[in-house]
DNA sequence: ATAAACCTTGTACCACGGTTCAATGTCAAG
DNA sequence: CTTGACATTGAACCGTGGTACAAGGTTTAT
């Protein structure tokens, strides 16, 4: 199997598995006589295997490290569940700020509503994203 | 006002000034004889506004666009909202993702629980982010 | 023999919002 | 008169996850 048919089968860039590859996350794979990488069935498992942590939220390097686990003979599992737990904590403290963020774009369209734009002076900026625009 | 005050003043690094200056979020200050920025009220005033704009939410080529129509005489006013209206959108269908992932964060630490590291098999990579992770 | 379609490598580039570095100039205090 | 704290510029670098390009080698089909 070729990098192409790689590529084709996990719907992945060729470019993009290279750079998996740079970035430690693929092993490096082993050459027919003319250099082209060979790929097996465990190539494409390892594929989707990034891509469906990446689906999880997990960063590249975060994937590598669970990878790395992997390769070191122990089993990833306490590491992911670790990992997964931490990131479910990164995404509630994300939905946080958001639903801040909501409420302030919400107050400043109310806001924008109530001004007439008339009222802008010449010392503003802009009058709906003034100075008090509230907390 | 040098720009060591300006910067001390709004809480934000002398590069970061100079950098939304080459950004065009800042006007080109006049200078010292000896080439020094000068700054008045007002650049505090804009640094406040591109602050609190970016708190919104607002992208720093949204905010040159807003800066902009300001610069062209016009009132920014219904852009700012039609930006705010639009930003709003956004931060709405980020938190729908947020969601989803959400669960699937959960669902797959609920998985962990139920499954024994000792199953992990060679074979997989790691069995909670394993082939069969549920949608 | 030659063109199309594949592969190789290295390098540079994209957005985003800065940060850091290097080399140099200026100014106030001691 | 020197030291330290400020200022100037341009350029490179950071992380994130790739994408694109250049210049060449290989394979297959016509």
């Amino acid at each position: 199997m070729n990098i192409g048919d790689l590529s084709t089968t996990c719907g992945v860039p060729t470019q993009t598995i290279r750079f998996y590859e740079k970035r430690g996350l693929m092993p490096e794979p082993n050459r027919q006589p003319n250099g082209y990488r060979i790929y097996d069935r465990h190539a494409v498992d390892r594929i989707a295997f990034i891509r469906r942590a990446q689906r999880s939220g997990l960063t590249l390097s975060e994937i590598g490290g669970v990878l790395d686990v992997r390769a070191d003979g122990r089993t990833p599992c306490s590491h992911v569940s670790q990992l997964l737990t931490s990131k479910l904590r990164d995404v509630k403290a994300q939905m946080r700020e958001l639903r801040t963020l909501r409420g302030e774009l919400e107050g400043l369209i109310d806001r924008s509503r109530q001004l007439d734009p008339a009222d802008c002076t010449d010392g503003d900026i802009c009058h709906i994203l003034g100075p008090n625009t509230p907390e």
